[in-house]
DNA sequence: GTTGCGACTAAACCTAAGTATGGTCCTCCC
DNA sequence: GGGAGGACCATACTTAGGTTTAGTCGCAAC
């Protein structure tokens, strides 16, 4: 396993700081790169094979993945899909010596972020590596206001979430209490639990928090 | 130019059936790929040329386009590039006898369905066709729905789009009037005649309408 | 030169939303 | 058996949202 970071300015790595994994049987290989990412500042850390990689604790960093379609136990394509299937969605970029069309077209649809020959131009490495980071960058932002707004609405009581859905939809708080066999006041007061407990500033605020969490679409149950 | 159509009921062509198009220098295939999809009974027309393609009216219903990589002017990959620049936005299906990695690659980067290697399976061709359909059905919805909310934002005159900027970012009409400089009453009218013209039926409707446009992101000025 | 439209405003009025305060009823848990 | 918490409701009150009517001002098109 090799480490490498950016020489020029003594800086310790940051927990910000992107980390490029790659997993290949070819120590030579390894190498190449790992000093191909160095040269430009960019963590990296290798493996031999995939199994190490899942070994090592998973990175709470934008990074990605540099695979070898080729290796040694698993194939990388059947890497690939083991990991969105553990619900790891690191971008992967894929090299190989003596790939075909098929593997290419199903690593794409897979959502792999580039595909390489080798011998490939370290500027196609290093431009697809800026690609798959930034893509990485904006999954896990999204995921993380996505988590925090799950908390949120979890912590709410499930008339809560049911008024929630109710009045995200459009409906006044009459038409909620109606819809739910309650008073009026009650709506209300449920109303400003959840203002409060979602931290939502106001109406348009929640609105928004309950599209993105998919709320009136395929849960609860469906408003005319 | 090849048309054909399933035949078991006599039905007419409906304005909804999807179309798929072919575009193939060697008539033989051309004929194959319009069997095949006849005898599932989609609608198919064949080209020659991507020329003769464009000359041909651009059908209003969900289709897709199966296109060869070696195409007698322009390459397949070119054409999809045209395409694109044009705003024409067709699930394209490659077909290649003899193509490469990168081509494939930068076929699916720019959005491609699939990429087949002839000689290919019946079925893999026709999979590939339903999910292209089904991509670009989605994509005509969206669009419709885009274009409806577009006309009628435009129908706001310039300090209607102000007040609906400032209300669907959450802002309360006193607020909104302190900002704009004017008094309550007046954002309360304009407001009004948001509501009417966008034909929002809640609050939480315009704002979701303001999503879909994107308001209050790029456009106008951001508030804090 | 007047007609139309966008922008603006006031007064009056009504409905909707939101916030206490205070209390009942029930269930689950220690 | 005594909390704790969820769901419920009433009264009272304040603020926010929204319509109608009626009118001013400026500008551009006919």
């Amino acid at each position: 396993m090799v480490t490498g970071r950016a020489a020029s300015p003594p800086t310790q790595a940051s927990a910000e700081d992107p980390i490029v994994f790659v997993i290949d049987d070819d120590a030579s290989v390894r190498d190449a790169l790992s000093n191909l990412f160095r040269s430009v500042g960019l963590r990296t850390v290798a493996f031999g094979s995939a199994h190490e990689f899942l070994q090592h604790k998973p990175a709470d960093v934008p990074s990605c993945l540099i695979l070898d379609i080729r290796l040694p136990r698993l194939s990388g394509l059947d890497f690939q899909a083991e990991l969105t299937k553990a619900g790891i969605h690191v971008p992967i970029i894929f090299m190989t010596g003596h790939g075909d069309i098929p593997m290419t077209v199903r690593a794409m649809k897979a959502g792999a972020v580039d595909f390489l020959t080798k011998p490939f131009r370290d500027q196609d490495m290093l431009d697809a590596v800026t690609t798959a980071i930034e893509r990485d960058r904006n999954r896990r932002d999204k995921a993380k206001v996505l988590a925090n707004l799950r908390a949120a609405f979890a912590s709410l009581t499930p008339r809560e979430r049911q008024v929630m859905t109710l009045v995200t939809a459009g409906l006044m708080n009459k038409q909620v209490a109606a819809e739910i066999g309650v008073a009026e006041i009650t709506v209300k007061i449920h109303r400003g639990q959840i203002m409060r407990k979602m931290a939502a500033k106001s109406l348009p605020d929640l609105v928004r928090m309950a599209e993105i969490l998919g709320i009136g679409r395929a849960s609860g149950r469906a408003q005319t």
